[in-house]
DNA sequence: GTCTATATGTCGATAGAC
DNA sequence: GTCTATCGACATATAGAC
């Protein structure tokens, strides 16, 4: 792993745990024992640092999709909870989640990383739930689309007020949606 | 209104659009058209109005709470919507994902007023999904805490993703929250 | 590629006049 | 209560040596 890959890895961290505005170079050159001007070397500015996290984990989510796509809709949907696991125990909330909360604080090249990247999440996890309705492993009233967004906003805010009030509520999330979903023995 | 309250209102404003480390006095003070040592006249620092714009927030609830409390389930839960939607129309998230997703940067005595007040939250929320699956207005499988937690965090987050997909995204979380507790035919 | 040194800007905060 | 003036801290960014 070369510095440019270490200093993103860190200010990834960093945008999950405190935010974009929040932290400083001095918060990644420090504990990579580098110096400021050393990331400038890698990256034109804080901006371009930005941009970059964000393109890069959502590359990781491709390659992600394209790993899991031959598995059932319900172990797809545990896999997808397993993202969300790993920043929970960090005390970290997601990408979508940091960067939209403080969205008009973020330079615009940063906003426009974060659109493609949320489009493309939606779309995956509506086709998921579509896909799983018309298998019969999921059930569900309304659209694909909308139950889609129900999911991915009970994720996204359940890693920031798990904060708040710890990680179980986190548990009876990922657990209430997929109640949610559970074919009852009068559906068909 | 005297200048304190419009303090008040205007940081509030200001942390739902950008959050609390993204906003200056200055943003505060030139809309005003007072001097940032006014500012420090009324609050001891940035810490304390940001404490006291989550409290003030925190009694507007409960004094909300009062009025509503007599309306059926499905009404109650329209108007706790109506908060959101007030919140949206001006593309700003609530205080809940607001400080919670910044929580790591700001002030701990910040972070103990949102604290009791997503306590407060949830609580409220968990009775109201009781209540409405007690008196058949409701169903749903699981516990009404979580059910809760899915309703809130469905909101919170639909307030910051509907910013980057745009305020259709959230009337499709409200509608789909709605049918994930509507009783079909087949339940008794 | 990484460093030292520094420029430049902004922010929160405070002292003291009015 | 509100102002003017200013301080000190910290952040991003850059120029130039090695």
């Amino acid at each position: 792993m070369d510095t440019r890959d270490k200093i993103l890895a860190a200010a990834k961290q960093l945008i999950l745990k405190v935010g974009y505005n929040a932290f400083s170079f001095t918060d990644i050159s420090v504990p990579l024992g580098i110096k400021n001007a050393a990331i400038h070397y890698h990256f034109h500015g804080k901006e371009a640092l930005g941009c970059a996290v964000i393109r890069k984990e959502h590359e990781n989510l491709f390659k992600w999709r394209e790993e899991v796509a031959a598995l059932d809709p319900w172990t797809k949907l545990d896999k997808f909870f397993t993202i969300y696991d790993s920043n929970l125990v960090h005390n970290r909330i997601c990408m979508v989640g940091s960067i939209s909360s403080d969205l008009y604080a973020v330079p615009k090249s940063m906003r426009e990383c974060l659109h493609s990247m949320v489009v493309d999440i939606s779309q995956w996890l509506t086709e998921l739930m579509e896909e799983g309705r018309n298998t019969g492993f999921f059930h569900f009233n309304g659209s694909a689309e909308s139950k889609a967004a129900v999911v991915v906003t009970g994720l996204a805010a359940g890693l920031q007020i798990s904060r708040v009030l710890g990680p179980e509520l986190f548990e009876q999330i990922k657990t209430q949606i997929k109640l949610d979903i559970t074919p009852t023995k009068d559906d068909n």
